[in-house]
RNA sequence: GGGCCGUUAGCUCAGUCGGUAGAGCACCGGACUUUUAAUCCGGGUGUCCUGGGUUCGAUUCCCAGACGGCUCACCA
């Protein structure tokens, strides 16, 4: 049934127990694994020392004619992506990392034995192969194959070559597979690649370098979220993933680094959704002596530097609209933009009640605990963000939720920070940091008196960071921006998902 | 966590007003030495997500559950 020389399928009786219950298709490779070693090959190579890559190979002879030889001798490795068996000669599709080459293998070029041998071969196969190329009298670049070697036999059958595989559960759990037959991933995993190397280069060109600070932390502290909890048994302590950098990173202030960053995992221990995965990839950088004012300008440089060398292109469409990402970004104040969006004047004076008030007539629903800073930036939140799709600099964000910046400069009210929303999204989050250890102090205070009124995800009071400051941190400005976000932006993707290899999932039942 | 939708062959999908199901690709057999979604001839390969219920009979109807998608909530 499945051998070509007429031997009994296999039975029940021969199948690996751990293939009991799989399909024919599974079955059928299993018989061919064992046709290959009674034929004296081993199906699972040591390695292959090959020559070229498919894309060099394009490159090079791009000019050659319809039907010209090249006379060079290539050597690939790869896995078959299609055969077209044609009885006497058989064309095959061979990808590696860098792209696609047809092969042609032939009773002529590879003689009776090794043509047998040729045509048992599967799609899905990884193989390694040796040729000259030339170009078909179809325009189709080619490598005639003159030897090959199977270096991994495929035991599963690979999706359906014209509509791939579509079933987001399976692209999601079986990643390697996704990758196999859908070229977007590969493509949207170059862009990651790129954004993350662009980033450090830029910074690495600005004097800035590059840090690792702690993943597990004793006390979690940089921002306000829920943190997942371990255990580390020897201590007898409980430790906490990091949900941020931050606090760390201005100790590496204090402690004389002067431009630090560190490009790495944060956890949130919050619900999944298209934006949100539970570990997810963080650029923060710290920088003495400037404020979000000079941050801004950076930031402006830095994407636009960034996205120009990934994409090519500071304009791009995403989700069917076009963003512009050139510099200058509108600059604008949340007081102003809330202020635009119900009508009526809110400044840092506006009481409680009347942002209560316009809430209620927004339905924006709140929370009993909340003062006119977390109202205020509620209503934010739910009545412009969404709204923003041009990048904008949303300036001087209430004090009341801004419990690790510096209160600005003109109105005590509010501290001196900026985020950067794009598209509907938060991108990036900067400040003025605050250096003040007796009114860090007061913040943390309050953060824990927010903890003892039941809100989980408020400020755990960090002594160690106290001390840091009490010993002097310079003036300095930092800012955190979600790389997993911007490549969302430069990838057209919807969800987060598709800018992240290994998503996280429920478990499979 | 709430609401809505989905789950049928290896993959992409039809379908069954309740009588255990079908198409393309893949796969198997045959023909074919320039194809590239190769073509032609023949072959359907299945726990219809799981567990209960109703029924003579459930893949289909009902209930519960699992997983996934969208969305709301929370957040970045």
């Amino acid at each position: 049934m499945f051998d070509r020389k007429g031997n009994e399928p296999m039975g029940d009786e021969d199948i690996p127990p751990a293939f009991v219950g799989e399909s024919d298709l599974v079955r059928g490779r299993l018989e061919k694994l064992r046709l290959w070693r009674e034929r004296g090959v081993e199906p699972y190579g040591l390695g292959f020392s090959r020559g070229d890559n498919t894309a060099e190979i394009k490159e090079r002879f791009a000019s050659l004619a319809d039907g010209e030889e090249s006379g060079y001798r290539a050597s690939l490795a790869g896995r078959l992506m299609a055969l077209r068996r044609h009885g006497k000669a058989c064309f095959a599709d061979l990808e590696d990392r860098e792209g696609k080459l047809q092969l042609m293998a032939s009773l002529d070029s590879l003689g009776e034995e090794g043509y047998t041998l040729f045509q048992d071969l599967d799609i899905g196969d990884i193989v390694g192969v040796e040729g000259e190329v030339f170009r078909s009298r179809r325009g189709e670049l080619t490598l005639r194959v003159f030897s090959f070697t199977l270096l991994s036999k495929s035991l599963r059958p690979l999706p359906e070559k014209w509509h791939g595989l579509k079933d987001v559960e399976l692209r999601y759990r079986q990643r390697y597979l996704d990758m196999i037959v859908n070229p977007q991933v590969r493509e949207n995993l170059l862009v990651r690649v790129k954004t993350i190397q662009a980033l450090r280069r830029f910074l690495d060109g600005h004097g800035f370098i590059e840090v690792e600070t702690p993943m597990l932390q004793p006390i979690p502290g940089g921002a306000t979220a829920r943190p997942f909890v371990t255990y580390h048994q020897a201590l007898g302590q409980n430790l906490y993933l990091r949900i941020a950098p931050e606090l760390y990173l201005k100790r590496c202030i204090v402690g004389g680094l002067e431009k630090v960053y560190e490009i790495n995992r944060n956890f949130r221990n919050e619900g999944i959704s298209y934006k949100h995965n539970p570990e997810f990839t963080m650029l923060e950088f710290y920088w003495a002596y400037v404020d979000y004012l000079a941050l801004m300008d950076f930031l402006e440089e830095m994407v636009s530097a960034v996205v120009g060398e990934v994409k090519g292109a500071l304009s791009f469409p995403y989700q069917g609209r076009d963003l512009d990402l050139t510099p200058p970004w509108r600059r604008v104040t949340m007081s102003r933009l809330v202020s635009e969006a119900v009508g009526c004047e809110i400044s840092s004076g506006t009481p409680e009640r009347e942002l209560r008030a316009i809430a209620a007539e927004r339905e924006v629903p709140l929370e009993e605990g909340w003062g006119p800073g977390k109202i205020a930036t509620e209503l934010f939140e739910k009545l412009v963000e969404p709204n923003l799709w041009e990048p904008t600099l949303v300036m001087d964000y209430p004090r009341e939720v801004s419990p690790l910046a510096r209160a600005h400069r003109n109105d005590p009210f509010l501290t001196e920070r900026f985020e950067l929303i794009v598209a509907g999204r938060e991108i990036a989050n900067a400040f003025s940091e605050l250096i003040d250890p007796l009114d860090q102090r007061e913040r943390f205070e309050e953060q824990a008196r927010q903890r003892e009124r039941g809100d989980e995800e408020a400020h755990v009071v960090d002594y160690d960071y106290l001390r840091a400051l009490e010993y002097g941190m310079p003036p300095a400005g930092g800012l955190g921006l979600g790389i997993d976000r911007l490549v969302m932006l430069l990838t057209d993707s919807h969800s987060i998902r598709e800018v992240i290899l290994f998503p996280h999932l429920r478990p499979e039942s």
